[in-house]
Order: C-alpha cells, then structure tokens, then sequence
DNA sequence: AACATATTCAACCGCCACGAG
DNA sequence: ACTCGTGGCGGTTGAATATGT
C-alpha cells in the first residue's frame, strides 16, 4: 500500500530531473495537458513515475511559480498562518501564490523556525519559549491572546524595519470592517476572505484571533489582512502568443533546477503551445514589478501584440541566474486584461488545434459575462455558506483550496467540471475580478 | 588548499482520501 | 463492502552548495 503501481516498474529513473526531462514533460503538458498524471510519462516518452512527474511539474515547472527568495511580507505571513494551520503547507502555499507547499515547508524548515526560536517564540506551539519551557496548560484559551500578540510584535518589529508604513496601512481596520466580522454579517469583506479565501473556519479564525485581546490581536494581524488578502488573488497576465514568439534560440533559454541555462529546442511547438499556455499568475498583493518564472518561458524583447493587446516585455537575467520576465510598470495592470482567458490546465485536451483553441478562446471570453454573473451570483450563496458550522466549513476547505495551487484560472472555468458548482472561492474571485474592472476598466 | 560541518532544497516515501468498478 | 488506481499531502532524505576551521 501506498506506493503508486507505476513506481514498481523496472527502469524508471529517479533523482533530479535533466533539462530534457524537463523540457519533454513541459512540452507534452504544455501540448495536451496532464490528464491523467500516471499516463504522461509514457506519453511524454519519460522514464519516471507519474507521480514524479506531477511533482515536477507542480514544484518547478509551472509557468505561474515564482523564484528568488522569500519578502519579509511572505515570511511573516508565513509565520501567520503556520500559527492557525499548523504544518498545513499546501493550505498555507495556496494563500502565497507563485510559491508551492514544498517550497514553504523548506523556508519554514531550515529559516523560519529558527527565526522564531532566536526571537525567543516557539515554532510549533508560537507561544514563547519561555511559557513553553516552564510547562502550559495555564488555561489554553487565555494563553491565545498573548501568544499571538507576541509573535505580531515580533512580526511588527520585522515588518517595520522594512515597511513601517505599508504595515500601518495594512495593519489598519476600520471599525466597520471589524463590527461586521464581530457579528458575523456575510457581507464582511474581511469573513469573505478570511473565510474563504483563506480557506479556515470562522469558528477556528475566531477562536485564534477574537480572545480576550482579540481587536487588538486581529488588528494587528500583519499580512493576513482582509485588505491584503484582498489583493492577494492572482491576477493574470497574458503570455506572448506563438507569433510574436521569437525563432531566435538565443533569447529563449530554459534553465535548469540548478539556475544553469540551456538552450530551449527551437522547434518547441509554442505555435501549438501558445493556446494552452496557462496565464501566469502574478500578485497584487506583492505588487512587484517583475515577474519570475521558474523556467523562462520564451519572450519576445520587443512589442508584444496579443489578442489582448499589446505588452512590452523584458527579458533580464537576474541574480541568482532565475530568468525573469518583467513588464515596464506602466503596462503591469494591463498585462491582467485578458481576466478569464480560459486554459485547461490540467485538462487534456489532445485534439486541440491552435485555431481551435483559439476559438475556444474566444467563445470563453464572451462567455466570461455569463461566468462572470454567475460567480457574482454565489457572493449571495456565501452568506449561507458562512453561517454554517465551522465544521461544514472545514469540510469545504479542500475544495475551497483547488483555486489557488494548481492553477488560479483552471478552477475558474465555466468548462471545468470543478467548478460546475458554484463555491466559495468563486465568489471570492468574482469580487476580485469586479475590483480589478472597477480599477482598471473592462478589458 | 583541504577538510569538516552546516544549510538548502529538490525529490522521494508513505500514508490517506476518494472515485470507479 | 471491497479492491484498485490515482491525486494529494506532509515528513524525510540526501546531493549539492555554502560556510567555517
């Protein structure tokens, strides 16, 4: 038990990936989509278990992860939800997008927990050392309060070293907000998110901040606020299409899991590729400029004309040899225009022509009103949602979380069978999505 | 320079949940 | 009810790399 049938079959390779690995298993997604993980390595001509290649795929070569090292905003959220989840690293990666469980479970590992236990905190329990040493069980419910509010002091004090005013701000609330999370009103943008969004109970959300020094602990909340949490959905930026594409091998490098570059086949099929290349996404919340990719997708330097637009690109090189893709500041926002192009990531979709998929585009763009009305539709279905138990709320966690990891888009498509019944996180997007528009204007 | 030790992080392992048959 | 195949998750390992002596 346990072990995947296809890992007892003889010759299948393990250890790291090579770059052509890599590239074939890019190219197949990239082509037909996953499907059934334990079938692409065959079709991918790969001699490695499906589950290794999910992996791969999932930990490295998904085109919305991000690279380079962790912000401090990151870290201390991080820290924030380790406290109310635990060692849940997939539920905590799905609130950081760009970064994936593994990843988190290795920062916490090797950084953070250190980090806490020199700022005199427990890393399991985030009470302080010194509580935790001299014995608990002082009366739990009392012993939230100060837990908490020492770990945001501590967060409070790294965040200010960087960002004191943009923790102020985000660390603000106003009274409203905070008197409609108080009674539980469904329309709370905060419960929306907290709840949702973030994927925990309201029952385990208030038990954690709303003690006995709850306003001030909840007000004090450094990344996981509602107003962050709010800009915290990916948005999503247009890749380049096949035409604009450059032929030239030398601008279109792929890396390797250890940063060294290799030349991309030139016959990469991104004329196919390009209509089943996901959006990648990128994060209000972290409102940075440039986007990292872990594998450089290939970028024109030039003008970049979509069916959405036109984008200017920059291919840089950064640091620690990542490639990165950044878009002149000016033209970020624009780059989410096309808000719902549709992707089936995930979905295979082998018969798929680039005409056809383009197509397919397109009637889902026009679609997106419908999809659109509907997602706005379940904001209402939240309300009841909400005032469930907390238990049918956790129940609904899992679900709630197929938004954020894989792929922000796939879970929003009016084609995925995931999606057919309206969720939580629809309706969460669906606000997110009539933010943006209402910042940035139909697309 | 050579070695030892520490750190990082990609990948693996084992378990669980779920759906299909 | 049971088995099987699969996806997903969290814990762990170990090679590569960094740092210290």
């Amino acid at each position: 038990m346990g072990r995947h049938s296809c890992c007892y079959k003889q010759k299948l390779r393990k250890g790291l990936w090579s770059p052509e690995e890599d590239e074939k298993l890019l190219r197949h997604i990239t082509k037909y989509g996953h499907g059934c993980w334990s079938s692409v390595p065959k079709q991918a001509g790969l001699q490695r278990c499906g589950k290794s290649c999910r992996l791969r795929w999932i930990n490295y070569l998904r085109p919305d992860l991000k690279r380079g090292t962790f912000s401090q905003e990151e870290e201390n959220l991080i820290i924030e939800l380790h406290a109310v989840l635990g060692n849940r690293w997939s539920q905590i990666a799905a609130q950081l997008p760009g970064r994936t469980d593994n990843e988190i479970k290795n920062l916490w590992n090797s950084c953070l927990k250190k980090k806490l236990r020199q700022k005199g905190i427990d890393p399991v329990t985030h009470k302080p050392l010194s509580e935790v040493e001299n014995g608990e069980d002082n009366g739990r419910s009392q012993e939230k309060a100060p837990e908490v509010s020492n770990e945001l002091n501590l967060l409070k004090s790294e965040s200010s070293k960087s960002d004191s005013a943009s923790y102020e701000h985000r660390t603000s609330i106003s009274p409203k907000a905070y008197a409609l999370e108080m009674d539980g009103s469904c329309s709370s943008k905060i419960e929306s998110n907290y709840v949702t969004n973030n994927c925990y109970s309201k029952d385990l959300f208030l038990d954690r901040f709303m003690s006995s020094s709850r306003q001030e602990s909840y007000t004090n909340t450094t990344s996981c606020q509602p107003s962050d949490l709010m800009g915290n959905f990916p948005i999503q930026m247009s890749y380049p299409t096949t035409e604009c594409l450059p032929n030239d091998s030398n601008s279109s490098h792929w890396f390797s899991q250890s940063g060294r570059p290799f030349d991309m086949n030139s016959e990469f099929p991104f004329n196919v590729a390009a209509s089943s290349i996901p959006t990648p996404t990128t994060n209000l919340f972290l409102h940075n400029n440039s986007f990292c990719y872990k594998p450089s997708l290939s970028v024109p330097s030039d003008n970049v004309s979509t069916p959405y637009g036109s984008h200017y690109w920059e291919a840089t090189a950064s640091n620690n040899s990542n490639s990165s893709i950044r878009s002149n500041s000016s033209t970020e926002l624009r780059t989410s225009s096309p808000l719902n192009i549709p992707y089936s990531w995930g979905l295979a979709d082998c018969g798929t022509s680039t005409k056809e998929a383009q197509i397919h585009m397109m009637e889902n763009h026009t679609e997106e009103a419908k999809w659109d009305e509907y997602l706005h539709n379940s904001i209402s279905m939240l309300a009841s949602v909400q005032n469930q138990a907390s238990e049918t709320l956790c129940n609904d966690i899992k679900t709630s979380m197929h938004l954020v990891p894989d792929n922000t888009l796939v879970a929003m498509l009016p084609h995925n069978t995931k999606q057919q019944e309206p969720s939580q996180s629809s309706s969460i997007f669906s606000k997110d999505m009539q933010k943006l528009r209402a910042a940035f204007g139909d697309m």
